[in-house]
RNA sequence: GGUCCGGUAGCUCAGUUGGAUAGAGCAUCAGCCUUCUAAGCUGGGGGUCAUUGGUUCGAAUCCAAUCCGGAUCACCA
């Protein structure tokens, strides 16, 4: 089985870390050397060590090589410009150009020819070369993956509050989630899942009174709600109370701060925290049955969702954290204390404000808690990275949070990573739980399935299957959409989700991607071929026919998937591999629409067909399963 | 007001450290099912890359200014 290796070695031409093992000075390099390496840094080291042998005193640096794809509408696979060599060299484009590629060509024996055209070096790669590239590749399921000096990264997502179901906004932070930690794990990490449930504070207590109040001991088990839905709908309650309490109030006289202080619910409510924290038996049992409800509905939502956390932490532990932390700071001297007992920290001189760390009655803030969790994360595993997914209206905390840590000095501080995304938005806004303007995730999970089911029947795709099979498939569907149109544009960008339209199942969607993977399995099946046959099956292969361009697109792009994996997980960007993937996809129908498997041109033809389908439906799925969705085999 | 993020086709989005004539999907129009699954394929139309200036062989990409949108700057969480 075949790795790409953690980059680990100094490269003496290019002076950088690369696979090349220090080879690089060799224009010919060693057999298992080239198989790690990707045939663009392959070019990347040819060029590098021609150049230091054609032009000995010529000072070139790796970053003047650049290496690109060549563009469709020109012959060849690789491009080198040239122009930034010109200048230093005084040689006109095309005599480097043809001395260039004269050189790699006598030098080499990777490229079948090169074509200068204005200022660019295009190569083309031999066939054989990539006929190797399949027979060592094919079959490898685990194609792109990497095992290198494994950090160990612990990703928080999800971190839901207890008091409201999640809804859409939700679903992108957990995916997001999830998929960084597949992608992470692929590229020879040690990921620990973990999730920080909001479990106290007022906002706890909101739906508590109102259900108090106005619950008349409903559970889910006497309504048949979901244990979330049910907090949820008693949180939107106390909204409803509280904003009538308020006008009347404003009716009687009252200005609107005072209502808002005054309303007697909130009195309550801020009552109930005081008894909370007190540790009164009562409204404690009451927020354990009510939090109890919420973590039976969550259970459900993540196992339909498909997603798992390794380490569950609890506020309701950890909130009085961080006062140590704060504490050696003071004596250290990087926080101050203030006349009224307050604990600040300035952080002018890094451009932000002076924040606030302790009340001046001693009590934490927010981030105070932050600080404590951060080191017990740090304490309990050990972490190189600790990973925060969470919304981007967070960056200013996250920010501070990082700087603090690494004032005062602890470990932890430069493993710190916000993985900040854009929120998902409604047309008219941003939802808002508590005026129950929001998307709901269970609904929005069941209403795609639902969408797969009548396009599959509209579309008469149901025959040949049992009924069980059959939800089964429109839950990979539906779901499959779901992840996909979520994860599929850049993090950090915001979105805009109008529910009504609905998530589409054609063009860049799972849906397209799971299909052209059922066509592969379909033409395997045909063959009598398993979806991972032997090598053994193509032992008799030799390539004496000429590689057609849209297999040829196919196999160059199946080898790009190592690099795409790997920026996916230095960048966090899941949506680099939806790209990827659903370009594949689109690459293998338009070459399934003009090249026949069953009735290729001769044996030949049909095993490299054979291979590069067996190839792509395998890193398709690879792919896929980085974002949590499955591929079928028929739908 | 300070800081940060964004602005690319009617809509939703790609666009590697600056590289060739700015690309996909949706929508729209025109074709393609006796042939491995048409949830597919092929083609057409559709662009002042927010604006202006700069840097250079070359700018959607880098720099500066401006305009528009969003987030944030709490003894809330």
């Amino acid at each position: 089985m075949l790795f790409v290796q953690q980059p680990v070695f100094l490269c003496p031409v290019l002076n950088q870390f690369c696979t090349c093992s220090g080879y690089c000075n060799q224009l010919i390099l060693p057999n298992n050397i080239l198989q790690l390496m990707t045939l663009s840094a392959k070019t990347k080291h040819a060029v590098a060590a021609a150049l230091k042998s054609l032009l000995p005193d010529a000072e070139i640096n790796s970053d003047m090589i650049s290496i690109n794809l060549t563009k469709p509408e020109f012959t060849g696979d690789y491009t080198v410009v040239l122009f930034p060599f010109v200048k230093l060299l005084r040689m006109k484009p095309d005599a480097l150009g043809t001395l260039l590629g004269d050189y790699l060509l006598a030098h080499t024996d990777l490229y079948a020819s090169y074509a200068i055209v204005s200022g660019f070096l295009n190569l083309t790669i031999k066939d054989n070369v990539w006929a190797h590239f399949l027979l060592n590749n094919f079959n490898d399921a685990q194609f792109g993956e990497q095992r290198g000096e494994a950090e160990r990264v612990m990703i928080e997502y999800s971190s839901p509050n207890t008091n409201k179901p999640l809804h859409f906004g939700h679903l992108r932070n957990i995916f997001l989630g999830a998929a960084v930690s597949e992608i992470l794990k692929a590229t020879g990490n040690e990921v620990i899942k973990a999730n920080l449930i909001n479990d106290r504070g007022i906002h706890i207590c909101k739906s508590m009174i109102a259900w108090q109040h106005y619950g008349n001991g409903d559970t889910p088990e006497s309504t048949g709600m979901k244990g979330d839905h049910l907090v949820g709908h008693y949180y939107v309650k106390f909204n409803d109370v509280y904003k009538a309490q308020v006008a009347e109030l404003i009716a009687a006289g009252k200005d609107e701060k005072t209502a808002e202080k005054e309303a007697p619910i909130m009195l309550e409510t801020q009552e109930m925290l005081r008894k909370w924290e007190a540790g009164d038996a009562e409204t404690r049992t009451l927020w354990q049955t009510m939090n109890g409800w919420v973590y039976k509905g969550f259970d459900v939502t993540y196992d339909k969702l498909g997603v798992s956390f390794d380490k569950m932490y609890y506020e309701s532990d950890t909130y009085l954290l961080g006062k140590q932390l704060v504490e050696e700071g003071l004596q250290k001297g990087v926080l101050f204390k203030k006349e009224d007992g307050s604990v600040w920290i300035d952080l002018k001189d890094e451009g932000l404000d002076e924040k606030l760390l302790l009340r001046g009655d001693g009590t934490s803030v927010y981030i105070t808690q932050d600080l404590g969790t951060a080191k017990l994360k740090y304490d309990q595993y050990k972490l190189d990275k600790s990973v925060y997914v969470i919304a981007d209206e967070q960056n200013y905390h996250m920010q501070v949070l990082k700087l603090i840590l690494k004032k005062i000095g602890e470990p932890c501080a430069d493993g710190i990573h916000h993985l900040s995304y854009g929120m998902v938005e409604l047309p008219t806004g941003r939802m808002k739980s508590r005026e129950g303007t929001v998307v709901d995730a269970d609904d929005m999970a069941n209403e795609m399935i639902a969408l797969a089911r009548e396009q599959a029947e509209a579309a008469g795709k149901t025959e040949g299957f049992t009924e069980e099979e059959l939800n089964k498939l429109y839950a990979t569907i539906g779901l499959g959409a779901l992840k996909f149109y979520l994860l599929r544009v850049d993090p950090k960008k915001k979105m805009i989700f109008d529910p009504k339209e609905s998530i589409d199942l054609h063009g860049f969607t799972a849906t397209f991607i799971q299909y052209a993977h059922t066509r592969i399995c379909s033409i395997l099946r045909k063959e009598n071929l398993p979806l991972m046959p032997t090598a053994q099956h193509f032992a008799s292969f030799r390539l004496t026919e000429e590689i057609a361009p849209l297999e040829k697109k196919l196999i160059l792009h199946l080898e790009q998937y190592p690099s795409i994996l790997a920026a996916a997980a230095t960048e966090f960007n899941p949506s680099e591999l939806c790209i990827y993937a659903f370009q594949l996809a689109q690459m293998f129908n338009s070459f399934y629409d003009v090249h026949s498997i069953s009735k290729a041109e001769n044996e030949e033809k049909k095993q490299l067909r054979i291979m590069i389908v067996v190839m792509a439906a395998s890193v398709l799925r690879h792919a896929m399963h980085q974002l949590g969705i499955a591929l079928p085999e028929k739908m």
